[in-house]
DNA sequence: TTGTAGGCGTTATCAC
DNA sequence: GTGATAACGCCTACAA
């Protein structure tokens, strides 16, 4: 064998595919991206022997000369959670349907860990980034800015931000729904929450909760506030911490739904009848808010339809197509029997 | 301002660095690299540059050059289920731990999608993969095999298959909750899995069930089998069919705990007393399981242990640190109230 | 310890 | 329609 000799096991590269169809290695790259400027004779002659020789492009050679990688990032806080997965999954179909590849990582809510994975993102040559949630340094989006990363922010909806959203009015939403329990007769009102001094959607929510309060004449004081990380354990310990309180909420308002059927499955477990004896609600609706029991009344987000948009948002937005504008999703109460009359 | 003036728009690389510092790029690149490879002044020097221009390496051209990524992939069937999501989390908080980034797809339990991103994974040059079930295409492994890129296969425990493997035996594990559905009177049973064609441990679950009643003597005309695609809804679905059948089954045992809770809701909504009128089994022992009502019998898997593995394995298979053996994760039997003697 | 220079696999700009 | 050939940004012998 000649050192030149294609056949060794090194995996084939465009080189290889060119020597065995002899032509040169820019019409090989043609036949691939752009087929039809290639004539079909010396195509199929190509496509042989790219078959032959089980050759496939080297992504990174590509993205290196091409300048752009047909890719998008995605951070999200958790892929714990079926809130996001569920938006992330219709996102990707979308991204998919367009020929665009997605890179998605997860920052388990940590300021940090998200910066550093942007940055990743950006090295590894993402054409545009989804991320959760607006509040973030600003330095970060500098970087962004400089870079020409065109990013979506999701999850919130914020016309006077200087990114494009694509969401919801995080206190609109719980202040309807806080609206409605107060209605319902409900005075003493408790709430469990992440926290909300680095999660802009859970300060929002908080804020609807006091607004509707204090719309109604209700004292701050009322309003007792437990912050917990989400998972269904913590919902339940975070119940327990408001039921050491001296004086006993009538209801409980979680800052989503996995919090709180924690909840309700610890008050159960105490012996307390929901929603007899204490009321429960949720946030997002997802699959379990339907099936708890007593099933859990809540905010409905259509989280597939946020996905599904944020992904044509970033698609146009990476080719320039048009100017974008920040989209509103719509929520609507889910009333169902974990929130009764006071 | 001359041609090559750094101070323009473009992101920065190496040479513009190795130029304000006033050093070549080779030095650059090892104070990146190799830090103590190159003498404190020099390096402090250097630092100050990187940090002045904002500079970040440019991933593909490192990979381009290097060879290697230090990047893992991963393709799970659905990120909608806790299920993998658990798994996964724990799979990437170990592989961070050892400076590995991690890099998912889902497949939405399709074998050409995954195909198609195994294929897009190595084109990325990652430096290993982590696949679940050991079910494929042949072809796959050999490509695999050419491109150098070692594998380890997940969720399923076996020595025989000639690709490392960490997981547990889905039949035993199957079959010793069988044994115990029995054992506690039942006789007609109705399985609610995923088609098992191209699903290894649907099949193997299966497999477990009928083996448990053929050593019970029971007939295998008395398993009717309800075939379903995972999530709540479905399980609710699979459930009415199951109920329309001439003969009503005790029991039923479900593929995985989602496809249980949705079996019970289901149930329950029909007027059906679970586990009065019929039992109902899970598989996976994910945190609905518990707060579900009644509580779910199901089959505990440590779910983040076995990713943890799976890491762990996978680093030390890059990095060829030793000969790497499969290994077993113990599954166990978490028996609730869903489950009540016959 | 540091610098020089060739190469990694593609794409893209020219000619022809 | 096709072929040379110069980038793309970085790594790594090899030399100094």
């Amino acid at each position: 064998m000649t050192t030149d000799d294609p056949n060794n096991d090194r995996t084939p590269t465009l080189a290889d595919v060119a020597r065995l169809a002899k032509v040169s290695t820019a019409t090989v790259s043609r036949c691939l991206n752009s087929p039809d400027r290639v004539i079909e004779k010396t195509r199929t002659k190509v496509l042989a022997a790219v078959r032959d020789l089980g050759y496939a492009p080297n992504f990174n050679a590509r993205a290196l000369a091409a300048k752009h990688t047909n890719t998008i990032g995605a951070i999200i806080p958790t892929m714990e959670n079926a809130i996001f997965a569920r938006a992330l999954q219709a996102f990707q179909e979308e991204l998919g349907g367009s020929g665009v590849t997605l890179l998605v990582a997860s920052s388990s809510y940590r300021a940090d860990l998200e910066e550093e994975q942007i940055r990743t993102l950006v090295s590894r040559g993402a054409d545009g980034i989804l991320l959760i949630g607006y509040h973030r340094d600003p330095k970060i989006y500098e970087f962004l800015q400089r870079q020409g990363v065109p990013i979506v922010v999701a999850w919130v909806f914020d016309p006077q931000a200087d990114v494009l959203t694509v969401g919801f009015d995080n206190f609109t939403a719980m202040k309807a729904l806080a609206d409605k329990v107060i209605s319902m007769g409900h005075r003493r009102i408790a709430t469990i929450t992440a926290n909300p001094e680095y999660n802009d959607r859970a300060s929002e929510r908080l804020r609807g909760i006091r607004a509707a309060m204090s719309e109604a004449g209700i004292s701050a004081t009322d309003l007792s506030i437990v912050e917990s990380a989400y998972g269904i354990d913590e919902g339940g310990k975070a119940l327990e911490q408001i039921l050491a309180q001296p004086v006993r909420p009538s209801v409980v308002m979680c800052g989503n739904d996995v919090l709180a059927v924690g909840a309700i499955a610890r008050a159960k477990e105490l012996g307390l009848r929901v929603p007899e004896d204490i009321s429960v609600t949720g946030f997002d609706d997802i699959e379990i808010a339907k099936i708890s029991s007593p099933p859990l009344t809540t905010v409905h987000v259509p989280h597939r339809r946020m996905g599904k948009e944020a992904a044509r948002m970033l698609i146009n937005l990476v080719n320039a197509t048009k100017d974008q504008k920040n989209t509103l999703i719509e929520t609507s109460l889910k009333i169902r029997s974990s929130l009764s009359k006071r």
